[in-house]
DNA sequence: AGAAAAGGTTGCGCCAGAACAACGTTCGAT
DNA sequence: ATCGAACGTTGTTCTGGCGCAACCTTTTCT
């Protein structure tokens, strides 16, 4: 679980790795390989911290593959999963918002390659990269709205809802076409799903059987696929 | 409930309405009589909507007196209260998270006086005035550490907890002090605490009735006094 | 291979708090 | 002063889903 920092800089990295990533897409190759050259590159197994909350915000960092999830963990010791980050994204950027330590923890749910960067060169990113800033800040309005979406669903929808609701969300952002539907692209639990909708890892267990029996899903250990996402969207919105 | 726009611009705003707040402390007389003078002023009465979920982000806005709420509405037609904003505060600054229309309504609380300024503006004062952006986002960081807090508390706490919590919250960000204790500095029903704890007003009823036994709290239509914030605060952390 | 650990299922009892209901109180309008 | 609307209280009933428990299955470790 303690993530000792084999920061390797990787001597080559190839520049279309960024170039259709949003807040990096409107530059020019010369930049992009700037930055690049001052990124460290680093592989994470599954389930390893990248950072925890309160820790110094030193760095920041760019998901290349993977997935990742950030959580919080109360005074009792109960974890809730507030976000997914799909591969693509920049997080940890607590500099962004004006903090100096991370403010959650954030743990791979996958193996992930992650780039990272001081968090000294942040203001340098966004007084030298036009449009780096303001696709940053995008990027942080989506997951304010998301997260805004989920304190509604908290307040007002039952738990079948709230689950099937988690179920639709991961499947459209991170979902990976199978034969038979779609698959939640990285192994997740009972108490995962629990975690991100208050609910206890039971409560999930008897509606995601349910579901089986309905036809809506299939479920092995750990993976989910989803093959009536319509179905399952109908009953996400019903009441 | 509608808003007619009677936008006055107030031949002279005081300058030292701005000088410490936030995102203008940093900058001179010269520059904040700038900003003043492209300001639009205005007097709200209470419960009226500044602007409204999904409409045009075509303005942003400095709450000077007052109080505002943040409220979004279900498909069902509940109400769920997001945020309180207190006075010296910007908001509706949907463009600074990328946005073009505003992403919930907000309504006055209480009375309250308003700046506002047109969206175009907005790219020109990040431009312009040194500090303003990262003193902003120190704002939205706040606030979404707040959210953060409120989806954790709605997650592994109890009824009582959330409410006891966010009675807390209010006397301490937008408290004033009376002869008895610390009172919540603008009106507030038993159903807009339910609104802001995913509960039912009969619940928070029963709550507040039971403190006012234990000599936690009084109140009166509308209004609320903390008597003994230490109690109710070890209600809020207990378990 | 065998054991242990991690993950998953299912049954049952119970209770916090929602839902429903009826009534009291305060405020503002005319 | 009267009336109606908004706000608040309190009693009773009912249920979603949590807590607890027991057991099964798959994976990992040695």
């Amino acid at each position: 679980m303690e993530d000792e920092k084999t920061l390797k800089t990787m001597p080559r990295l190839d520049e279309s790795l960024l170039t259709h990533i949003p807040p990096f897409s409107k530059l020019g190759l010369t930049e992009i390989r700037e930055i690049l050259d001052q990124a460290s590159s680093r592989r994470y197994g599954e389930g390893v911290a990248v950072f925890s909350e309160g820790g110094d915000a030193d760095r920041f960092f760019m998901l290349l593959d993977g997935y990742i999830r950030v959580i919080r963990i109360t005074e009792t010791g109960e974890q809730v999963i507030s976000l997914h980050i799909p591969s693509g994204q920049l997080f940890g950027i607590a500099r962004a918002l004006g903090r100096d330590t991370y403010p959650a923890t954030a743990v791979t749910a996958s193996e992930a390659i992650i780039l990272s960067w001081p968090t000294s060169l942040w203001d340098r990113f966004v007084i030298d990269y036009d449009g780096f800033s303001t696709e940053t800040y995008k990027i942080v309005g989506k997951r304010v709205g998301e997260m805004n979406m989920r304190l509604v669903e908290m307040a007002t929808q039952q738990v079948e809802q709230r689950v099937a609701n988690a179920l639709m969300r991961l499947i459209n952002q991170t979902g990976r076409k199978v034969e038979d539907g779609i698959e939640v692209d990285f192994p997740i639990t009972r108490q995962d799903l629990s975690e991100m909708t208050a609910t206890t890892l039971h409560t999930v267990s008897r509606l995601l059987s349910g579901w089986e029996k309905q036809g809506l899903i299939k479920s092995r250990r750990k993976r989910i696929v989803v093959t009536n996402p319509h179905g399952l969207m109908l009953l996400s919105q019903q009441r």
